[in-house]
DNA sequence: CACCATGTTCCTTG
DNA sequence: CCAAGGAACATGGT
């Protein structure tokens, strides 16, 4: 599910939930879902530590946790299928827990069917993450100084953490639909406009769907309900609406929304991108 | 059974 | 050095 507006999201709500809050268990029910830590070290260091806060870099959550005088990190990364849900129930609607906070009255949840999220102590990884593209310092020289000589195709470029942080598989497509580029064009082939295009429409599709309150459509059933649980919804409603949002991903064969020509795909490192052939047509330039 | 899937990392080949 | 491709991780849906 995950991309950056997924993610954000999720930061915006989980923030003022946790924040003070102190964890008085930790079960590790699948050691799989920790890097670079053992799970008895897992344990030891969060047990009695407070939620201080939480920032979202690029696709990762960033807690810092504090207990007594020291801060430390905790950092999670949801991979495909990760999901952070706040939880009253002492049974929350995870059938793939793999790590759990109890935090007195309520219970943090990862649950993670495919298991390709994780949870570490460090944040090293997210110092290698290239510019925020929601951030007012992400110019169209940045764009272009972080793609660089590049002869990768765009689309392939946009996947890479280090270029740009967070965009994924589905925003990489909407964005150069938007800015209606071939997503095979190698990217230091873009000229000055394109790359304003691309810029402008980055910002655009993620901030639309921070807006629409995240593409793979959350749902808050807590405020009605229980007042703290949080998932991704799966309403046919929701999903409706989710993929009307949707300009080309997953529409292949489907007629391109502003021209009508059937959406393409093809693959690009080993995973699918769509596009629109007349909308996008160059590749070269 | 085959193929596909919102992510990342590592390895090999050209 | 760069780019491309494949595999691995693990599980579920169609």
């Amino acid at each position: 599910m995950p991309e950056l507006p997924e993610v954000e999201v999720l930061a915006r709500h989980l923030a003022p939930r946790l924040a003070g809050k102190r964890i008085q268990r930790v079960r590790v029910l699948d050691p799989r879902s920790l890097s670079r830590v053992k799970p008895a070290t897992f344990k030891r260091t969060l047990i009695h530590a407070h939620f201080q806060s939480l920032r979202r870099h690029g696709k990762y959550l960033l807690f810092t946790m504090r207990k007594g005088r020291a801060s430390f990190p905790l950092l999670v990364h949801l991979g495909m299928t990760g999901r952070l849900s706040l939880s009253r129930n002492k049974t929350p609607l995870a059938r793939h827990s793999t790590v759990e906070f109890g935090l007195g009255g309520a219970t943090l949840v990862f649950d993670d069917v495919r298991r390709f999220g994780r949870m570490r102590l460090d944040a090293s990884p997210v110092h290698r993450l290239g510019p925020e593209p929601l951030e007012t310092g992400f110019t169209v020289e940045k764009l272009q100084q972080a793609l660089g000589e590049s002869r990768q195709a765009i689309k392939v470029r946009l996947l890479d953490q280090t270029v740009v942080a967070g965009i994924g598989n589905i925003y990489a497509s909407e964005a150069l639909f938007h800015a209606r580029i071939h997503p095979c064009t190698p990217s230091r082939n873009l000229n000055q406009t394109q790359l304003c295009r691309l810029r402008t429409a980055i910002r655009r599709v993620l901030s639309e769907a921070i807006r629409f309150g995240s593409t793979v459509p959350l749902e808050f059933s807590g405020p009605k309900s229980s007042g703290e649980l949080f998932y991704y919804g799966q309403s046919a409603d929701d999903r409706g609406r989710y993929e009307e949002r949707l300009r080309v991903y997953d529409r292949e064969g489907n007629p391109c929304r502003r021209c009508g020509v059937p959406v393409e795909r093809t693959a690009q490192a080993g995973r699918s991108t769509y596009f629109c052939p007349c909308c996008q047509g160059a590749q070269d330039q």
